[in-house]
DNA sequence: GGCCAGGCTAGCA
DNA sequence: TGCTAGCATGGC
């Protein structure tokens, strides 16, 4: 049969230490998420991309990421960013052996670690989207900071309706850098924030902060150049660092999440300082992120 | 009803 | 260089 007449279906190979429900339950952590739909451990996303959009459907086959095209037929470009996206979206090209060698002898990791191992870090590739999450969830909590999404999504972001259902697309750097403050202060972001989000908007809209040239830099470099960004702070700048510029040794170290994280596990009455911290981590050395990471994940 | 949120800036010593 | 008030609101 011409495979071009059956539903087309593409795939990625998996590593063998990778857990496809570990990563679905990071990804289905709010049931405010308007980015991807998850069914029966299959992820539905659109993407907007330069030239037209792409739904696509995804799934795990125990050795591979599929990703199928039910609604669509796109372009051989598309699928092709596709491809790469899933797989910067699920980090499948970190070897992570070394970090689960580290963790296996650490007394703070070694028991996540273990109960979720194949967690990967699941990033956001959209460098804007990264930005603008960072910013939103500074100082509220993780349910507002959700209601600020999808505020800002159903707003100006791109939709795609199927069946009924509406899949949505993250807004644009282009879109958001056309707004006013008063716009993003009627969906109930501060002053501030909108002010920083707009900004960054238009430093990624007109080319003045682009991804591919941070990755290239060294970690310290990156952070000198993120925090003098007005509203990125070190918090902002690792997490952004982690999330999407794939730094393993980004280490957001005031975290107020990795705080309540590591007070849980070393079933402390207070939260470790600061200091404590650094000290606890010297052991995760290049893998700062990941420790974080799987940290955050006793919080789910 | 009060404390806490996946912090950052600006102003001051 | 280091410290902290103020931001700005919702969640629980």
């Amino acid at each position: 049969m011409d495979s071009r007449t059956a539903t087309e279906r593409l795939e990625i190979p998996t590593p063998a230490d990778f857990n496809f429900t570990e990563c679905l339950a990071i990804l289905g952590r709010s049931d405010q998420e308007l980015l991807h739909t998850i069914k029966e451990e299959r992820i539905t996303k659109l993407l907007a991309l330069e030239e037209e959009i792409a739904l696509f459907e995804l799934s795990h086959s125990g050795s591979a990421l599929l990703i199928e095209f039910p609604h669509h037929s796109p372009s051989e470009q598309a699928k092709q960013a596709v491809v790469q996206y899933v797989t910067d979206w699920f980090d499948l090209e970190t070897n992570l052996q070394p970090f689960y060698a580290m963790a296996a002898s650490d007394p703070v990791l070694r028991e996540v670690v273990e109960r979720h191992a194949g967690l990967r870090i699941m990033g956001m590739p959209d460098l804007f989207e990264a930005f603008v999450w960072a910013i939103t969830g500074q100082q509220i909590n993780l349910t507002f900071a959700y209601t600020l999404k999808r505020r800002l999504i159903e707003n100006f972001g791109t939709s795609y309706t199927v069946s009924e259902v509406e899949y949505w697309a993250f807004p644009s750097a282009d879109t958001i850098a056309s707004l006013q403050v008063e716009q993003l202060r009627e969906l109930q972001f501060s002053g501030r924030k909108a002010e920083y989000i707009i900004h960054i908007a238009e430093q990624i809209a007109d080319g003045h902060l682009v991804k591919d040239e941070l990755i290239g830099k060294t970690e310290q470099q990156v952070e000198k150049q993120l925090v003098a960004i007005r509203g990125v702070g070190p918090w902002s700048a690792h997490y952004v660092m982690m999330k999407c510029l794939r730094f393993n040794s980004a280490f957001p170290v005031s975290d107020v999440g990795l705080h309540n994280a590591l007070k849980h596990q070393l079933r402390r009455e207070q939260k470790p300082t600061i200091a404590e911290i650094e000290t606890l981590a010297e052991n995760w050395a290049g893998w700062q992120a990941y420790a974080t990471f799987y940290l955050w994940r006793v919080l789910l």
